[in-house]
DNA sequence: GCGTTCGCTTGATCCACGTCAACCACGGTA
DNA sequence: TACCGTGGTTGACGTGGATCAAGCGAACGC
């Protein structure tokens, strides 16, 4: 809660380390753009870090809402599901990304948020961050472009969907997978995949077969390296092309 | 501008029209739940009104973005479109939605929006939403609430995508219509479709023939009676039943 | 009033992807 | 080291929806 407790070695250290102002993300997530003073506090407000094993759920579709979760590391997939069984994966995020806006129209989630890795995440409670958002007119803002940002990248998964065929499906996905990495340092042309086949197929809305068979298309004409979940990108603009190749 | 013009019989009839607070879309639109002093703020934003014919363009993807947009009367389709043409329509809008949520993100409009029919909008500056919401906590939070229901439509339209078959996709399309249509004290049984068979399909991710040919089999079946873009519901629950149907 | 255009319907055929099934690779466990 | 379970690959085959094509009715311009 507070943001300095000189009194305590321990606790300081545990709150530095949770603190915004000293997180490497910041340029990623909420807040963007702010100036040290109004990053203090921020820091008042996102108190709680959590901890998620790997397979467990962040939250489930039906529950109260009440904090949206910025994820500090690992790598989470959201899912909603029809009552007869049937999964739609509806995006996968990773460290620096928010999780849970989906929540706040109804009060309650409407997905389910699930961690694909051993995650750390931070909650920050919604009703304060509308109270800070009032004041710091920069986070009210970037919080309004993160909401939007997320709607602008629905309409991609739309036009992926609704237009694109397997292949091409599957190329933009690695192309995006790609550019997030990159933005957080990591290599661009070599990954691991947090997922398996059949989630990857659920959010392109393919079969895990055909998913299976665009990745050993992808390696025999040279355009990537597989070896189960590792993935090397030999030729990005290979990929790219790909994407061009209607009908 | 001016809420009340006593002094312009003329002016302050276009501009009683004009008010949120007169407007009988206010509870489906951003106004909802503000108090009539409250209103009159919003009235004060509220300064521009336009007419959108039949197939004009709102805005284009690329524009600047400025403002967001209430629909007062009228029907619009968004989509976006690929390099090479393809067009993935991404949502339809009636009175009282908002369109150009997805210029907030980049400042840039990163979809078309196309009036359907002639049509009606109240431009909202959206920097002086972002002030207004700033004072005004209900406004803030439903706003808000507007952008998550987005985020919550578009995993909808995905898990449709992703996940169903194409006379699943026209059933939920058709409810869909029929639920937005009676929240506007219209019939839910009867309506007249604004969109071509082809701008389904393009929403739905099918092709023309094959929309044409699910409400063929609808009508067969006895669940609706289509006679070009008027569409009445016979059996609402047939409707409903065949959306469990997976496989 | 008449031709033209656009949107819609319907049939015949095709093919991308789904389905079903066998097998394999890897990691964890005994 | 053997065993098992989960996830991934690959092949053979089936099918839902795309494609191609023809015809038709409603709306519109002249």
């Amino acid at each position: 809660m507070a943001r300095i407790q000189p009194l305590n070695q321990e606790i300081s250290l545990t709150v530095i380390k949770t603190a915004c102002s000293n997180c490497n993300l910041r340029e990623l997530c909420l807040p963007f753009g702010l100036s040290t003073e109004e990053l203090a506090r921020l820091d008042d407000m996102v108190s709680t870090r959590r901890r998620i094993k790997r397979g467990d759920h962040l939250y489930r579709a039906g529950e109260g809402f009440d904090a949206i979760y910025a994820i500090r590391s690992g790598f989470f997939k959201t899912d909603v599901l029809l009552e007869d069984g049937r999964e739609q994966v509806t995006g996968f995020q990773m460290a620096g990304e928010l999780l849970g806006l989906d929540g706040i129209s109804t009060e309650h989630h409407t997905c389910n948020a699930i961690a694909l890795e051993d995650s750390e995440i931070c909650a920050i409670p919604f009703s304060r961050l509308e109270v800070l958002s009032r004041e710091i007119h920069t986070l009210q803002h970037h919080f309004h472009k993160v909401m939007s940002r997320e709607i602008v990248r629905d309409h991609g998964v739309m036009m992926l969907l609704g237009t694109m065929r397997a292949e091409e499906r599957l190329a933009a996905f690695l192309l995006n997978l790609s550019q997030r990495f990159t933005a957080r340092g990591f290599s661009h042309a070599e990954f691991y995949l947090r997922m398996t086949r059949e989630e990857i197929g659920s959010y392109l809305g393919l079969k895990l077969e055909t998913v299976s068979r665009a990745f050993s298309k992808f390696q025999e004409e040279g355009y990537i390296a597989v070896q189960q979940k590792h993935i090397r990108i030999l030729n990005v603009n290979g990929l790219k092309a790909l994407m061009n190749h209607q009908r």
